[in-house]
DNA sequence: CGTACGATCTGCT
DNA sequence: GCAGATCGTACGA
């Protein structure tokens, strides 16, 4: 039940911590309430060199600012004009790597992320797209920039044992015009355990 | 200033 | 399986 600190974000091995991402808890506490579930789907954005990333080539705007900064904050905006999405920005500042989380499984607040969803159902399907997450987590881009151990969002390792035969490693999704740096094996799934008896 | 488009999801067919 | 939603960001004029 530890909160993971920064230095935990400060290696400069984008994949490793997408790696090690899945099987902990994510939590947000926005206006009082308290959501989380366990990371179940990354994918690793491997700064300059990537050119799936929002930083290729060294690229840095007003949005992509965050991700020069030290590892261990939210890198949050918005996809389509509709949805949130929530990255974990890592490695040394100046070093623009990131981690998208793609999906989690449903633990706490369950109700919370009822009512900001409109759905009834609290499985799988209720957090698993980046959009979804987001949404029922209460995550917008007022997070963007948030340190990763601050009160209103964190992760926590909660000593899920995560076996590499229980993860499935692929290409990305979404990122055709990164050329044939959409094919990398970048993206990380935990595949689905019987998590039910965490629910709370 | 104008325009094109995206690290997606939903609902309808 | 596909179109539509919907708007900030990036970039060129």
């Amino acid at each position: 039940m530890s909160k993971l600190s920064t230095s935990f974000y400060l290696t400069n091995n984008v994949e490793s911590i997408a790696r090690l991402l899945l099987g902990k808890f994510i939590f947000t506490k926005i206006n009082g309430m308290l959501t989380g579930g366990i990371i179940t789907e990354t994918e690793a954005y491997n700064g300059v060199l990537d050119k799936a990333s929002h930083a290729y080539g060294g690229k840095r705007t007003n949005r992509t600012e965050v991700m020069y900064r030290q590892g261990g904050i939210a890198y949050v905006y918005l996809c389509y004009g509709v949805h949130y999405l929530l990255n974990v920005v890592t490695a040394d500042s100046d070093i623009p790597h990131a981690v998208l989380i793609r999906g989690i499984y449903p633990i706490i607040g369950v109700n919370n992320m009822l009512d900001r969803t409109g759905k009834s159902k609290v499985d799988y399907n209720l957090t698993n797209g980046p959009g979804k997450l987001s949404k029922a987590l209460g995550i917008d881009n007022s997070l963007n920039g948030v340190k990763y151990d601050s009160n209103k969002l964190w992760i926590e390792d909660r000593e899920i044992i995560v076996r590499n035969e229980d993860i499935v490693i692929g290409p990305r999704i979404g990122v055709d015009y990164a050329g044939e740096d959409s094919l990398l094996p970048y993206r990380y799934i935990l595949l689905y355990q019987n998590y039910t008896n965490y629910i709370s």
